[in-house]
DNA sequence: CGATAAACAATCAGTCTTGACTGTTTCTTG
DNA sequence: CAAGAAACAGTCAAGACTGATTGTTTATCG
């Protein structure tokens, strides 16, 4: 209904979503579907058919967005890691005075036990034994190690050239990955603690400030 | 029984192998082949048919032996922690007497980097989101990690109801653990080694004796 | 206003995996 | 030695997943 006179551009966009808009948000669902997915269902079960339909996408739309299963994934990852970085900020923003380190440690800690941490394993599991997802989520992770690593330097507030402390930043970075694969298979949050208390005391006594 | 013609089965059976003995090396070869798949193609590249091929077993044969997928690598799994327990001994046989605690850590450690873990992970990830997986191998998982840990404290040669000594031990397998997960998907021997130094001064530090 | 290009929907064909079925060989037992 | 049971081989049908193809709607530009 062209009624032929009408403010062409303008009016005719009242309720109209622009497509940019539009595009960034379908492909927004598409990524957190994915993850949804990844931990729900694993790996083998996050398939395209499964992402779209719980994205509410068709399955055409999805494959204009991402040509393949590969890119989907791989643009989850990247979104992944935005969100990781979220939760560590916000959650390093209200850090108490007292007992300041071991509350690090269970910032650092919940970063791995989380569903995000889940799907990201997922991804690093299959990305062993995939060429292709390896090229994509090796140099990823990598950055991501990089980043959490200065990040924990600097909550830490030490100076990482002195005596240990960057082998024991790296010690405690791989100890809460431990932590989080056991806690994959099983909930064992009261021993995580137990193990995260005594670690806080070790890194109390060996960090040099 | 049948006296006068025993001839029959003796000579019969000259190259023979009874059934119960080629049946146990086909369920032998199946296992093994399902390992090495799992290491080599990841959890989802392990389909029955492909370690069929591997082991030079038939279909049929194999579904005789194992009647489903998860029959068959709950098994391998079973079969798995004998060879990591071998693996351990052997390993731990020929322990030197300087720098016994160093040593010990790559002991361990090894077995977090070998492609027996990585094939005990690709199955520890998948029973995440499988349910009849997961109440096969979580128990198994957690027989292992007993076993592992009282190992460990065995080679230390420490009381574990010293000070901290339980929650040190504990810290230093979910610390290996962590480095064979990241060992995964890069190799990183050095940093793996640095870590580990560091690791052991800590440890001959903070262990109570 | 008309045209072009992008976004989207729906369907379909090819491939792979699983586990069941049927027939053959090998061992054990009376 | 014969009969029955177990081990084994090969084939096949059902189901699932991927990605390509074709047709329709929406936005932007001349």
């Amino acid at each position: 209904m062209a009624g032929h006179a009408e403010g062409v551009t303008t009016e005719t966009a009242q309720t109209r979503t622009p497509q940019g808009e539009r595009s960034r948000a379908m492909r927004l669902r598409l990524m957190e579907a994915t993850v949804e997915c990844l931990v729900e269902l694993g790996w083998a079960g996050t398939t395209t058919t499964v992402v779209s339909q719980r994205a509410g996408v068709s399955r055409g739309a999805q494959l204009h967005h991402f040509p393949s299963k590969q890119a989907l994934v791989v643009a989850a990852v990247e979104h992944l890691t935005d969100r990781r970085r979220e939760d560590m900020r916000t959650a390093a923003a209200s850090l108490p005075e007292d007992q300041r380190l071991r509350r690090i440690l269970d910032i650092l800690a919940d970063q791995f036990v989380s569903p995000v941490f889940f799907a990201a394993l997922e991804l690093w599991v299959a990305a062993r034994t995939d060429a292709d997802l390896r090229d994509s989520v090796g140099p990823l992770e990598r950055r991501i190690g990089r980043e959490t690593h200065t990040y924990a330097v600097e909550l830490l507030g030490i100076d990482e050239s002195r005596g240990d402390n960057r082998q024991l930043v790296q010690a405690t970075l791989d100890l809460v990955r431990g932590l989080g694969l056991a806690a994959s298979l099983t909930d064992d949050t009261r021993r995580r603690a137990s193990v995260l208390d005594s670690w806080a005391t070790v890194l109390d006594n060996e960090l040099e400030r």
